[in-house]
DNA sequence: CCTTAAAAGTCAATATATAAAATATCAATA
DNA sequence: TATTGATATTTTATATATTGACTTTTAAGG
C-alpha cells in the first residue's frame, strides 16, 4: 500500500486549502487532455476565451493579465505560441504604441467551438452529484476565498 | 477600466471550476512568497511535508508521487534541487535497487518549523470569515470534487 | 535457467511560471 | 523643449510541468 508509512499532519485550515489546490490541479489535468487534442494548453485556452468574450475579439495584454490574474511576463510567450499556430494575431495599438493588442482569429473561434461540448461534458462530470443549490453555495465560498487571498497578497 | 470590454460567457459549471482554479493559484502565490524566503518553492515544500510526515522521514519517489498526485518525472528534478540545498538526501534502496529513497535532513526539518507560523497565518487569513461549520462543509464539497475528477481522469 | 513483462526511475524536449532587468512610449511639468 | 516619472511590454535566467523514450532491476512463466 502506498500511503502506509504516511500520516498527514496538516492543520485543518491547511488541509482545506491544499484540498482546493489538488482539486484545481486535477481538474486542470482532465480538461487539458481535451485542449491538447486541439493543440492548445490550459493557459492558452484561457487566453482564447478572454479574447473571444471581448468586443471585436480583441484585448490588450494588460487587460488579459488583469482578467486572468496572471503576471504579464507570462503572456508574452503564450501569445507568441498562439500566434505561431494561427489562433491569434498580435498587433500594436496605433493610438498608444506601448500597447500590444491580441485578437482571436477565425481558426481560434472555431477551435473554441469544437472544444465546447467535450469541455462541458467534463465540467459536468466533475460536478456530478451536486444539486444546483450546492453549486451556488460552493461558488459563493470560493469567491470569498479568492477575495480573502487577494487581500492577503 | 480594465474589464469594460469583457463579458464572461462561462457556463455556470465552468465558472465554478475556473473559480476553484483561480482560488488555488492565488493561494499558491501567497504562500510561495513565504516559502521563497527559505529557498523553497511550493512543490519543494510539499515534498518536504510528505517526507516529514513519513516514518523515519523517508519515502520512496513512487510513494511521494502517489500522495501528491504528481507524475514521477517531476520529482526527479525537484529532489535533485532539494538535495543540492541539503533539504533532503537521496539513496538507493538496498532491497530493491530500482527504488530511490528520499529522506528529509535536520536542515529540512528545522526549515519546516521556521515556516510553520507564517504559513498558518496566511492559511488562516484566507479562511477569514469562515466559521468551523462552513469550513467542514467546504472541505466535504472539495473532496467530492476531487473524487469526481479523479474518476473522470 | 531464459525470456519476457512489469515496475521504478531518469533523461530529453518542449511549454509554462516567476522575478528582475531592460526597452519603449506616454504624460506631466518645470 | 528637456526631463522626470509612470506604463506596457519584452527579455533573461531559473524553476517547474508534461510527455515519451530509455535503462536498470525485479518478478513471472515456460
Amino acid at each position: 500500500m502506498a500511503t502506509i508509512n504516511y500520516r498527514s499532519d496538516l492543520s485543518p485550515d491547511e488541509k482545506l486549502l491544499m484540498g482546493v489546490v489538488r482539486a484545481a490541479e486535477t481538474f486542470k489535468r482532465v480538461v487539458s487532455s481535451v485542449f491538447r487534442k486541439h493543440q492548445l494548453s490550459f493557459p492558452q485556452y484561457n487566453i482564447l476565451r478572454v479574447l473571444d468574450a471581448s468586443t471585436n475579439g480583441q484585448s490588450r495584454v494588460t487587460d488579459v493579465c488583469r482578467i486572468l490574474l496572471v503576471p504579464g511576463a507570462n503572456v508574452t510567450g503564450l501569445a507568441k505560441r498562439l500566434e505561431k499556430n494561427d489562433f491569434i494575431i498580435r498587433k500594436s495599438d496605433p493610438s498608444d504604441e506601448r500597447v500590444t493588442i491580441l485578437e482571436i482569429t477565425p481558426k481560434g473561434k472555431t477551435t473554441l467551438k469544437h472544444i465546447e461540448k467535450e469541455r462541458d461534458y467534463h465540467a459536468h462530470a466533475m460536478l456530478e452529484g451536486f444539486p444546483e443549490e450546492e453549486k451556488r453555495d460552493l461558488l459563493e465560498k470560493i469567491r470569498r476565498l479568492l477575495k480573502n487571498s487577494r487581500k492577503a497578497a
